[in-house]
DNA sequence: GCTTGTGAAGACCTTCACAGCA
DNA sequence: TGCTGTGAAGGTCTTCACAAGC
């Protein structure tokens, strides 16, 4: 009934969709905060997300009541808000599968720890790969997972294997315990209820682009 | 009215979710014509995908009907048609900008050409990049983009540049006649009208899966 | 008998439009 | 006056359920 402390709890279940577009708000909240914006309108937030007011409102009344009639949002409190709500507000420890040039590439992504998101472990079935050091990262054979992710508290993992072998990969990390999994292998996996994936697959991303193209071309 | 030529086009517009899908059919079907699987039905390719049956049908039904009553549809036929639809049955020269760590990567990934997308040009706007040779790539000097596009047939982009450059990177490319995107950069550029664009944000999809962590954490 | 293709029903999400409040 | 928060309306996508046909 309340929401003074800001610990709301959704009522109903949020939509998806709406969870989707929440980072988008706090990147764009970030920047205005940057810039030393201090209140934005529903109506300014939506000329910069391309999206419509009303959606913006709906999708944050999901949580709380967090503007000012009149006035709109404070920046700094709808971020923190915000932040709060999707858990960016701290850290998340995640695991890497497949330390090719991909998972490689993954390891040295700078993007991530800025963000809160920090690989603190890596994993390969490669004999040739195993204890290897890349980045700050010992790789551990793959048996060694459900034990690592226990001890060093994952929660997220990341799929960097080749197609042939993602199946296999998420069943361990489902039952090491891990919901929530980045998918970068070409190939979606069945997936158990109660552990959220998103893909990561360039081609797909091409081949549902390529139908819009035909014609123009 | 007739579907015989397999040319038929779309009577009224098709959902967007739609197209999104079809792509993982092609895979699937893909996957069975490898087995020597010959016919399907919606049940079956509906298990395993973890879509329902009705829902294929349906996506099916909106460029054509390509089952029989009592058997399913044939595997090499649907296939087929499903690649016609999509436009994979022919070959797209897409154009990379920004050749950093990440856009080296994306020119080395080897799982493009064999999908039909060749990366045909690649441009930095750093001199000390420009003139370098990355895979069998010439760098170009972005200044280049509305001439080489042009000349080369190019139809898709891929921008790998950092965030604060994407947008402008994305006007060029727009500006160059380019109307599917796939960008890399962690943001969401604002896209006119006709312009498709897919976003592979891993940081972005981070974000939108700890909303559902909270609570088991 | 089995499975497609499809109108109709239902679920879900977006947009409207306005009461309420600063 | 200006902008939020929100029921209600509208639109879109999914699922149902069955006639048609192999």
């Amino acid at each position: 009934m309340s929401n003074r402390s800001s610990r709301a709890k959704p009522v109903a279940s949020v939509p998806e969709v709406v969870i989707l577009r929440l980072p988008q708000y706090v990147r764009v909240l970030n920047q205005l905060q940057q810039k030393g914006t201090e209140v934005v309108s529903s109506q300014q937030l939506g000329n910069l997300l391309q999206v419509t007011p009303a959606q913006i409102r709906k999708d944050l009344s999901y949580f709380g009541r967090f503007g000012k009639q009149g006035r709109g949002y404070s920046v700094s409190h709808l971020l923190t808000e915000l932040k709060q709500i999707l858990g960016l507000d701290r850290r998340w420890n995640v695991a890497l599968v497949g330390v090719g040039r991909l998972g490689r590439a993954i390891i040295s992504y700078p993007g991530f720890a800025p963000e809160g998101f920090d690989i603190v472990a890596a994993f390969d079935s490669s004999p040739k790969i195993v204890g290897q050091v890349v980045g700050n990262l010992f790789i551990q054979p793959v048996e060694e997972m459900a034990e690592t992710v226990r001890n060093k508290k994952v929660s997220i993992g990341i799929i960097a294997v080749p197609a042939a072998h993602a199946q296999e990969v998420m069943d361990m990390m489902v039952q090491a315990g891990i919901r929530a999994i980045l998918n970068y292998a070409p190939t979606t996996p069945q997936t158990p209820p109660g552990v959220k994936v998103r893909n990561l697959d360039p081609v797909h991303a091409l081949q549902s682009m390529t139908y819009y193209l035909i014609d123009g071309a």
